[in-house]
DNA sequence: TTGCCATACCTAAGATTCTTATGTATATTT
DNA sequence: AAATATACATAAGAATCTTAGGTATGGCAA
């Protein structure tokens, strides 16, 4: 991507958003639908995206389940109840994140 | 604020966003400005801004200028020439980081 | 007049979050 | 046969911040 450091602090959220308006998805798949969503530009590396998931699944946040797709393992993550609940505060904060940038940078949508 | 680990990465734009639209400033009025575009939400802390301020003159992207005020120092810092190419391009791409998160995160103003 | 808060600068240790590099394994394409 | 894509994973190190301190002046309240 552009300019990865702005990126830092942003994964957590993404993945969480993701998986509320996904359901259930694997790790390479968020890699490939961020890269879709944002025409290629930006590129979640696995060596950030693994540790993540492992940590949000030991904090309650995620459950996985694995599956065997065409002889490849597969790992499903999907929110939690609580997830849930940490997935709605997450949005609020990233709207108010946004919000405060156009601020900012005088961007505010006329 | 809120959850600071979002704002990880982003510092610099708005230091150099600041000094675009202000001409020049002074590091404390920096921290109140930033303040005061969110209604007091987003608190820079000084451990991160004056090495980034010392960093950023290092660069050549600023030059600083000192100054007494009731008796008090005032360090004001402006862009310099490369200071204001480097702006444009951070404007850039914070304009298409916001858009990335729209899209990533289903915000697209209708 | 003493203590507290605001202004105004600064640094250092440590935490957090990422990149880079590497490893394993299977399936498909060239 | 080799490269590319899929799919997981970890470890060392870099980058960026927070926390916690430090120095100093000025104003206000107890």
């Amino acid at each position: 991507m552009n300019n990865p450091s702005l990126y830092k602090g942003i994964l957590r959220p993404i993945v969480i958003r993701l998986l509320e308006e996904n359901k259930k998805m694997y790790g390479f798949e968020i890699t490939r639908e961020v890269k879709s969503l944002t025409a290629g530009r930006v590129k979640i590396t696995e060596g950030a995206l693994y540790p993540l998931l492992h940590s949000l699944e030991a904090e309650g946040v995620l459950e996985s389940e694995q599956q065997f797709v065409d002889n490849r393992m597969r790992k499903y993550y999907k929110l939690t109840p609580r997830g849930k609940k940490v997935s709605e505060h997450s949005f609020g904060e990233i709207t108010e994140f946004i919000t405060h940038l156009q601020n900012i940078f005088n961007l505010k949508p006329a």
